[in-house]
DNA sequence: GTGAAAGCGCTAACAG
DNA sequence: CTGTTAGCGCTTTCAC
C-alpha cells in the first residue's frame, strides 16, 4: 500500500525544460519535428520528474484508448475455470501486447451485470470489444452491438438478430466432427454414439451437425446430451450404454466429456478402444494426454483463435480511425470478415 | 462489427432538455437537489439521445476511475490455466462488481511487459492494483509500488525490499501444512515425505516450513522439490520412492502435485492410504474429488481470498479519497493490514 | 521548429 | 434549486 502523490503534468515538465507544453507533447509522442537539443532537455525533465502522461486527458482528445474489452458471459459460473478460456485469453493477451493495447476483462455473472457492461462499453474506455457469448439467447451480443464499437466474437454467436453480420473467429466444429466420425467409421465402427455439448451453444450444435452429416439417419438413441463437463460425460455415457449396449464408438463433444465417458466405460468393463473407441474434441493437453488410454481427439488451436480475434479487432479499430482509406494493399487476409480455423485429428490410443 | 458514431455529450442532453449542463450532470450522478419535473425532463433527454457519460472526461476531473488493475506475473506461462487464479479472479470480480468497479486484467509474460504495465498503472487508468507476484525475485512488486497507488498483494510477496509493509491476503500455508502433517502423524505414519512446490514462491516455502515445524530433524531425503503440477508430482514421487522405499505418507504441496503422486504410487503398486497416505493442499474440487482414491487435503478458500483482496483495496482507495478521516467506527476488520486466512483439513479417502 | 490558444466532455465551486 | 464559470491534462491547429 502506498500513499497517493500528485503526479507531474505536462505543464510541469515544460516549465522544467524551459519549453512550451506543445513541445513536450511532441517529444513524448515520438518527438518528430523537434530539434535534438530540445528533445534532450525535455527527455531529461521527463525523467527527473518521473512524468507519465495522463491517459484520461489524452483519450479525451484523441478518442483512442489503446485498450480493448474482453467480455465473457458467465451465467454458468464455470466458464472461467475452463482452460478453454484461459488459452484464448493467452492468445488475445499476447496479440494485444504486441500492439501496445491493454486487455480489460469484463466478466458478467448474469443479467444484473449486463447493464454495467453496457455502461462500461458505451462509456468509452476501450477501442473495441472481444465478446464470448456462449448461449443462443444471450442478450450480450445485441448489447455490445448497441454500444456501436468494433467487435469480434469468439465462436459463432447465436444469431440473436442484430448480430447477423457479426465478425467472429471460430473453429471448424462441423468439419472437425465429421472427420472424427469418419475416422471411427474407418475403424470399422458402425454403432457410433455422440455425447453432445450443451445445445444452446453453437459449438455444440455444430459438432452435432457434423456428426449427423456422416451418420445419416442415425439411431436417435445414440445421441445423448452432455454439458462439456466430465460429470455430464459420465451421465450421458451411462444413458447411452443403457440404451444401446451394442455401441462400439463414442464421439464426445469435447475432451472433458470424453474423460467422463472413459471413466464410465472402464467402470463398466468395456475396453477402450477394443470394445468402444472414443474420440474427443479440443485436444486440451492436460486432459487428452492424461486420460487412460490417452485420448484421440480433434485439435483446435485455441490460443491462435484468441490471437486472431485480437488481430481482427485491432485492424477494425485502426480502420475506423483511418476512415475509408483505400490505399492499403488489399493483400490476403486483409478483408475484415469472420474466420473459421481448421481442425486436425490427433490420433492417440482411444480410437 | 458496427460502425462508429459520434456520441451525444452532456451539452447535447442539456440543450434537448432545455437546462444547463450542470443540471444534467447532477441528474446523471444521482439527481439530488434537482426538482422532480426537471429530473424527468433530463431523464427523457438522456434516454432519447442514448447518452452515456464519457468516462475519460469524468476521470479527468474526479480522479476516480472505478476500475482496479489485477496484475499477474506469468513468467511461467502456465499460471493462467491454473484454476487457482481462476477462482481468485472470480472472487475479485464479484466483489468489484458489488462496488461498481471494473476489473482490468494485466498479464505480464516477462520483463518485456513490465514497462508496459508500469506505464499503464502510472497512466492513471485505475484506482488501485491487485498484484499476484509469484516469485521471490519478481521485480513487479517494486514496480507497482513505484506507481504509488493503493495495492494489495495476493499471497505474501517475496520481500524484495520496498514491499516490506505491503498489504497482502494469504492463506495460512504454514499452519495448514502443520495440520496436514500432524494428521499423518496421528495416523501413525512416521516416514512422512513432502513434495514441495517451486521454492521461489512463498506459498511453497511456507508449506515446507510448516512440514518442518512438525517433522523436526526430518531425513532430508524425504523432501523432494515439485512445481505445483501433476507432472512435477510424478517425478518427485518417483525420486522419493527410489530414495526412501519405506516412506508411509506423503504431504504434497498442492492437489495437482498430489494427483501426480497418486498416479505413481498406484503404478508402483502401493496402496493408498494403506501403504502410503497422501494429503494435498488447496481442495481444488475438480482435482481432489476426482482422484482415486479421493484426496484428503488442506482446504483454502481461494475465492474468498480474492473477495477479500478486492475489499481491502477498495477500502484503501476510498480512504485515500477521503483523506485521513477519523470518524469511521473502528470496528473489527477496519484496520488496513494484511490478512491471513485459516485453512481446514478436509478428510477424504487418501489419508 | 516552436509557442499560443482553443478545446475534448465533464464536474465542482460559486453565484444567484 | 439552477445556471455560470473555471478548469482537469492533454493534443492540435495555427501563427510566428
Amino acid at each position: 500500500m502506498t500513499e497517493t502523490a500528485p503526479r507531474p503534468t505536462l505543464e510541469a515538465v515544460a516549465a522544467r525544460a524551459g519549453v512550451s507544453r506543445a513541445t513536450v507533447s511532441r517529444v513524448v509522442n515520438g518527438g518528430d519535428g523537434v530539434r535534438e537539443p530540445l528533445v534532450e532537455r525535455v527527455r531529461r525533465a521527463v525523467e527527473e520528474l518521473g512524468y507519465v502522461p495522463n491517459q484520461a486527458a489524452r483519450s479525451l482528445v484523441t478518442k483512442r484508448h489503446d485498450a480493448v474489452a474482453v467480455v465473457i458471459a458467465e451465467p454458468e459460473t464455470r466458464v472461467f475455470a475452463d482452460p478453454f478460456f484461459a488459452l484464448q485469453l493467452r492468445g488475445i493477451s499476447k496479440e494485444l501486447t504486441l500492439h501496445d493495447s491493454q486487455l480489460v476483462l469484463l466478466l458478467t455473472e448474469g443479467r444484473a451485470d449486463h447493464a454495467r457492461v453496457g455502461r462500461y462499453l458505451a462509456g468509452g474506455h476501450v477501442d473495441g470489444a472481444l465478446v464470448f457469448s456462449l448461449h443462443l439467447d444471450d442478450p450480450l451480443p445485441e448489447l455490445v452491438q448497441r454500444a456501436r464499437m468494433p467487435t469480434v466474437f469468439g465462436g459463432r454467436p447465436g444469431w440473436s438478430d442484430g448480430t447477423r453480420n457479426a465478425v467472429y473467429v471460430d473453429s471448424d466444429n462441423r468439419g472437425g466432427a465429421r472427420e472424427a466420425v469418419r475416422h471411427l467409421m474407418g475403424l470399422g465402427r458402425r454403432r457410433v454414439a455422440h455425447i453432445t455439448g450443451p445445445l444452446d451453444q453453437t459449438s455444440a450444435v455444430d459438432r452435432l451437425d457434423g456428426f449427423r452429416d456422416v451418420m445419416v439417419d442415425v439411431d436417435p438413441r445414440l445421441i445423448a446430451e452432455g454439458d462439456f463437463t466430465p460429470g455430464g460425460g459420465e451421465r450421458a455415457m451411462r444413458v447411452l450404454l443403457e440404451r444401446c449396449p451394442d455401441l462400439d464408438a463414442v464421439f464426445a463433444a469435447n475432451d472433458l466429456t470424453a474423460s467422463g465417458a472413459l471413466r464410465v466405460l472402464r467402470a463398466q468393463g468395456r475396453r477402450v478402444p477394443d470394445d468402444v473407441a472414443v474420440i474427443g474434441f479440443d485436444d486440451m493437453l492436460p486432459v487428452a494426454e492424461q486420460t487412460d488410454p490417452s485420448l484421440t481427439t480433434v485439435r483446435q488451436d485455441i490460443e491462435e483463435m484468441g490471437r486472431l480475434m485480437a488481430r481482427l479487432l485491432l485492424r477494425a479499430v485502426d480502420r475506423r480511425g483511418a476512415g475509408p482509406d483505400e490505399d492499403e494493399a488489399p493483400g490476403v487476409g486483409d478483408r475484415l470478415s469472420s474466420v473459421v480455423l481448421p481442425t486436425t485429428l490427433v490420433r492417440r490410443d482411444s480410437a
